[in-house]
RNA sequence: GGGCCCGUAGCUCAGUGGACAGAGUGCUUGGUUCCGGACCAAGAUGUCGCGGGUUCAAAUCCCGUCGGGUCCGCCA
């Protein structure tokens, strides 16, 4: 109902605005402090006392007096506290949430017919999943369950990098060396945690191996690169039992967070239905394009953008970028919007990119980027898969749902409701709660933030954490489990308490918080929002008594409000991809 | 050196033109005959990195500066 009552307050500042003849380009809406009774306000009368020459609280008055709220079906009241206009919401503005939310889907917003393709993740399949590239699967799934909940058509991708020179040392590392050769056994029991060995190795020879098998090396890895160019099915083949073994152990991996993916786009397609080729043809031609020493390579100056763009090597081979423009045009063609989630250390190559593809006469509008920052290890160190340092993702979320079971444990025995919790309830949780905490902690902070990735905070289950949020869900579920139906058609009115009110009036909210979050690509407000939610709730439920509440309207309308809490925030969660447990 | 990002309570973070700058954590104290105590209540905490500027109004916008991150490969 927020966007609703959003549009109502628009319309009336507007029309008031109109009546007293003057401008209406800057409304000035916005949300009051939580003290403040009204659910939007309006600032617009500073602007405009100067064009009145009337203080701002006289401007205020005279826009609240011009609307009638009669007219508006969740405009209650309009009144002003000083320069402020104050919209209250109305008894219609609670009924039709506590309705709208006895929908299990209540959040999400109608079809828009737009289709949008998340690209995220995107890792090179050279090794596991460490922490440090967690970020981006985490915030990737969140931005693409948002644009779902907003009504989107949304297609996860995740882009394959199988044809550049990184690969081609794997597949030379892979078929050149034998296990005798490794100086390690694998991590883990995982088809990448074996291989990535290899490639170790290969990095490790090719640094500091004799000058001439290493220069032998190089041929055999320019070898594999000219034979993906020109098309080679054999080459292809070679360096697909690499990528392919790889990238399903990193699927795996990624599975468990679980991060699941609509489509795995190779990068090896672009070259050989040949648009990898016709697009080096086109942008040769472009004005901007420069032969220098032997390479084509794009001048973006003008642009401001200093670094020239290559985008054929001397040896006539392509570039990564060379074929993500193929593979960007191939996006256009196919989606509405492309949003693309990539790290930091990408910024550069993204706006070559952006820029490259508007000279090539696409509308870049439909191309957005969400940038994370790294996650570091304490005392700055990087992660590398190459280098074999960092946290592996798999060990993280062993140890977060290892010591959530531990945690449920030792909570059993002073478990005040006698629900006998089986082993397998035990495993649920611990691992809900686990990888719930892992998620939540990094998909609640702004992307743009570095993060420094310390254990006991990131699996800290208090407070503003996955478990604090989750255990609202729990609790309304342990209430619901005790009553036979969730009663239909109940009043709002009788929802008299202020916690309920407070309640009532956050869950509204709701669809509000999706819309903007789908707007700006931030899931992170999403879960600011299910801390707010959670902290509201916990009021209501020490005030409000449901189960043993004063009469059975009040008791009716309560039960009705907790199942419109427990959609809300299950939604919610499902957002954030954290999962909504039904008892922890 | 240049581009981009970040700097808010001891710590981890919300807030990015508008109402007195907010949470959690940590510290102190209290709360389960009552729907789930992974909860709640009460108490102290700030040169919003620093200096200018714009504005009726700046943590938020602009300029400068300091500190941290990141990029500046014919790697991806």
């Amino acid at each position: 109902m927020f966007i609703a009552v959003r549009e109502e307050v628009a319309a009336a500042i507007e029309d008031a605005l109109d009546a007293l003849d003057l401008p209406t380009d800057d409304l000035g809406i916005e949300e009051p402090p939580e003290d403040v009774d009204a659910v939007l306000a309006s600032s617009v009368a500073f602007r405009l006392a100067g064009e009145v020459g009337a203080p701002p609280p006289k401007v205020a008055a005279d826009i609240a007096d011009e609307i009638d709220p009669d007219t508006y079906e969740y405009v209650g009241a309009v009144t002003t506290q000083g320069p402020y206009v104050n919209f209250l919401p109305s008894e219609a503005y609670f009924d039709a949430t506590l309705s709208a939310a006895q929908d299990e889907e209540y959040g999400h917003l109608p079809d828009r017919d737009e289709s949008v393709v998340v690209e995220h993740t995107s890792a090179n399949p050279t090794g596991p999943v460490h922490v440090g590239r967690a970020r981006n699967p985490i915030v990737g799934d969140a931005v693409a369950n948002v644009l779902d909940f907003a009504g989107y058509d949304v297609e996860r991708h995740y882009y394959v990098n199988d044809a550049g020179r990184q690969m081609a040392v794997f597949t030379w590392a892979y078929e050149t060396f034998d296990e005798a050769d490794l100086d390690s056994e694998p991590e883990r029991d995982r088809i990448e945690y074996d291989l990535v060995r290899y490639y170790r190795k290969g990095n490790a020879f090719l640094e500091d191996g004799p000058d001439e098998e290493v220069e032998a090396a190089e041929a055999e890895i320019q070898g594999i690169m000219q034979g993906l160019e020109a098309g080679d099915r054999d080459t292809f083949e070679r360096v697909s039992e690499v990528v392919d073994q790889v990238l399903s152990g990193m699927q795996e991996c990624l599975a468990r967070l679980p991060a699941e993916f609509d489509e795995f786009v190779k990068e090896s397609q672009f070259m050989f239905d040949g648009s990898t080729d016709d697009l080096v043809d086109r942008l040769k031609e472009l004005d901007e394009a420069v032969y220098e020493e032997d390479a084509w390579q794009l001048d973006l100056g003008e642009y401001g953008i200093d670094k020239q763009m290559v985008f054929l090597r001397s040896d006539g081979t392509s570039l990564y970028t060379t074929r993500d423009l193929a593979h960007h045009e191939w996006k256009f063609e196919n989606y509405d919007r492309a949003v693309t989630v990539l790290g930091e250390d990408h910024k550069l190559q993204a706006d070559q990119l952006q820029q490259a593809l508007s000279l090539l006469g696409n509308d870049v509008d439909q191309l957005e980027n969400v940038i994370f920052s790294w996650v570091n290890l304490p005392g700055g160190l990087g992660m590398s898969t190459r280098a074999g340092t960092g946290v592996d993702l798999d060990d993280l979320l062993d140890e977060a749902t290892d010591r959530a079971r531990d945690e449920v444990e030792e909570r059993m025995e002073e478990r005040i409701r006698d629900d006998d919790l089986t082993e397998e309830d035990i495993e649920r949780i611990a691992h809900q709660v686990g990888i719930g905490a892992v998620r939540y902690d990094i998909v609640s902070k702004q992307p743009t933030k570095a993060i420094t990735f310390e254990w006991d905070q990131a699996l800290d289950f208090e407070a503003q954490s996955a478990p604090y949020v989750q255990y609202v869900h729990a609790r309304c579920c342990g209430i619901l489990d005790e009553v036979d139906s969730v009663p239909e058609a109940v009043d709002a009115g009788v929802l008299e308490r202020e916690e309920s009110r407070d309640l009532l009036r956050v869950i509204a909210r709701f669809p509000g918080v999706i819309d903007e979050a789908a707007a700006d690509l931030e899931p992170h407000t999403v879960a600011t929002y299910t801390r707010e939610f959670a902290e509201t709730f916990n009021a209501f439920y020490r005030e409000c008594q449901v189960l043993s509440a004063e009469d059975k309207a009040v008791r009716d309308a309560r039960v009705a409000l907790v199942a419109a809490a427990r959609h809300t925030m299950a939604n919610a969660l499902s957002t954030l991809g954290v999962a909504a447990p039904r008892s922890m």
